[in-house]
DNA sequence: TGTACATCAGTGAACGCGCGTTCACTGATGTAC
DNA sequence: TGTACATCAGTGAACGCGCGTTCACTGATGTAC
């Protein structure tokens, strides 16, 4: 641990970005920052990560990883009725669930100016990670048609929609136009329209 | 002009903002690159804006107040057929247009770390906005219950996400999983689907 | 099992840059009388 | 209509700051033989 090779700073790093991220924001992350946080020389990040982009990118990805992680949990935590309808919307609760927990990284992983999408492992954990608002069925996802396209965007539009809003704090403010209103069962009473959304031949 | 006094340099240097948030987006929007494309002294902007958040504060709220510009314009014309759903819908349509126009002035609108919620013109704009998202009936706009409340919280939901990922390119990465769609009809066809998302007691 | 050497990972001083801010100033405008 | 003076709007030099980057370096690790 007090060796001069540190053993695992990618991690550490990745870490300490993450840390910076939620105590401080998303203006306070920078190279020098986060090696400060993992209490490292401010140039030993360029070995591994290049420059803030490519720092930036792999929180950034292993954000989306994880966002896939907190969407399946919340379908398998619900697995005796898993319906698709209700698979697709355990992982819209799982979506915003993890928005929710990690706003800063979740804010991040849709500032597109500073990731680099170039970057195979981001490109595909984004892609895995809204893959999920597709029906599981696998013929669907390897070649969808234009219906199925349009019914998984107009979910990954109401949910990132819906995300992006609370996290920012928006829904408090109208929320407050109606007293006693319970923002958890609004959130709840929210999600659950997600499937009205499908395409006619669906329903 | 070539005067000492400017004479409107609020208005000039609020134009010289968008057009650097335009060109070079928003990580580039500095007081001083403000001041450089106003062709005013790095100093002059603190007379009338204060500080960085302030000036951003200002643009935001002139964005805001233009996109309901956009959302009112879109409903005039189509005035022929003016059910509720029908302006709602127009609305809507108005405020992703607004986004497509003005991609980087929108982001700067929903990046609420950099603005200064506290100014009344910044609140009020922003509120005028998205109350367009409500039935145009005022009693619901002055005291709305829970469930008109809920169904345009959705609605908002749905056309901000829509209109989030779309500016931010998402939208092609996935479309172009089916060849030869047209984005626009896309657009058009998932817009068409924001009324589905009203509660039960609005069908 | 040793030894030589290349490579890898981290250090710390130094650099130039653009930033926001402060300061003393100057030119233009408005207002009291 | 003049004049004096306060206030407002803009200038430009200077400052300190944190940033990313470069550089020569050193300690640790791995590998060829």
């Amino acid at each position: 641990m007090a060796s001069y090779h540190h053993g695992s700073l990618p991690a550490a790093l990745l870490a300490a970005a993450e840390t910076i991220l939620q105590r401080d924001g998303i203006g306070a992350l920078t190279l020098r920052a986060a090696a400060r946080e993992a209490g490292v020389s401010h140039t030993a990040p360029a070995h591994h990560f290049g420059d803030l982009t490519g720092l930036l990118s792999a929180l950034a990805a292993s954000g989306f990883a994880r966002l896939s992680d907190f969407a399946r949990a919340e379908a398998d935590a619900k697995k005796s009725n898993g319906g698709e309808k209700n698979q697709l919307l355990a992982h819209a609760r799982g979506y915003v669930a993890f928005a929710r927990a990690h706003p800063g990284l979740f804010q991040l992983m849709f500032r597109s100016e500073r990731l680099d999408w170039s970057l195979p492992a981001l490109e595909r954990a984004a892609r895995d990670a809204y893959t999920l608002l597709m029906p599981a069925t696998e013929a669907l996802q390897a070649k969808p048609d234009a219906e199925t396209l349009a019914d998984m965007l107009a979910r990954w539009s109401y949910v990132h929609g819906l995300a992006m809003l609370l996290i920012d704090g928006r829904f408090s403010v109208s929320a407050s136009m109606v007293p006693g209103a319970d923002e958890e069962a609004l959130i709840a009473e929210l999600l659950g329209r997600m499937v009205w959304l499908d395409g006619e031949t669906d329903n």
